[in-house]
DNA sequence: TGGAACGTACGTTTTTTATCGTACCTTAGT
DNA sequence: ACTAAGGTACGATAAAAAACGTACGTTCCA
């Protein structure tokens, strides 16, 4: 009877250390533990190979992510594509910080040092496309 | 040695919870748990008066809000502004989630069912601004 | 004046996340 | 056939997050 579970209807909500899972597989394709290990540990501090691993069989056992067993080095997939996963995390997001309100959430990356001009011309022309077709 | 502590510099990250307390604080001004609690409790599941207590001592104790005692009930605050945390956050979530590129979420903000046509106004107007200050 | 009602303190428990270590399979090369 | 290299399974532990319960202090008013 408890709250919070991380579930979102049947949907999973990754953490953080998921998420980066998922980001590789998601770029790379399918991908052995070893693989998703080794391009981990180029991007951050490094862990035990073992702990990539089992990480990544409890995100199976929750179904986070599926594999192929097949074959003696199991190749591990998501269960989900990427855009509806992000899609989860991201309504969870503005919820949570930004009250539910995606234009504050806008108004707040459009403040932001980060974005650059560039990436500010690509958002007009999205915005024009969205206009015309209206 | 180890990795991701939960500070980014000298701030603290909020869980979710946390941000759920930082939320209505922001919103309403410095409270007392009893309010915190209360509002919390219409929003979501409820959980006892002593958890949020516990809750907000323990992000006392953090440094993440500091706390009026010269009265019995204690009145708490966020020790930082709502802007300045947020920024934490969102940048921490762009990374995480839209491997540092604010146009992408950018563009999955705007293909959001959630985002109403309202908010995109708002966001064009925004952009004009912008482009003129150039 | 005593007992609801309302507060805080704090030790404890439960549940998740994050990590490891050790045991044990499989395969290729010698 | 043996072994080194490279895998997986899985129990264990540590640490963080979430939620409680119990003890005890203050106020106020019937």
């Amino acid at each position: 009877m408890k709250a919070s579970k991380k579930t979102i209807g049947r949907e999973l909500v990754p953490t953080k250390s998921e998420m980066d899972v998922l980001q590789i597989l998601w770029q790379n394709g399918p991908s052995t533990v070893r693989f998703v290990h080794d391009t981990l540990n180029k991007q951050k501090e490094a862990v035990q190979y073992t702990s990539t691993l089992k990480l990544m069989q409890v995100m199976t056992e929750k179904g986070m992510l599926k594999r192929d067993e097949s074959n003696m080095k199991h190749i591990y997939m998501p269960e989900l594509e990427e855009k509806k996963t992000k899609g989860f995390i991201l309504d969870r997001f503005v919820d949570s910080v930004y009250n539910g309100s995606v234009s504050s959430l806008m108004i707040a990356l459009l403040g932001n040092d980060k974005t650059s001009k560039k990436e500010l011309q690509k958002v007009k022309e999205l915005l024009k496309k969205l206009d015309e077709k209206e």
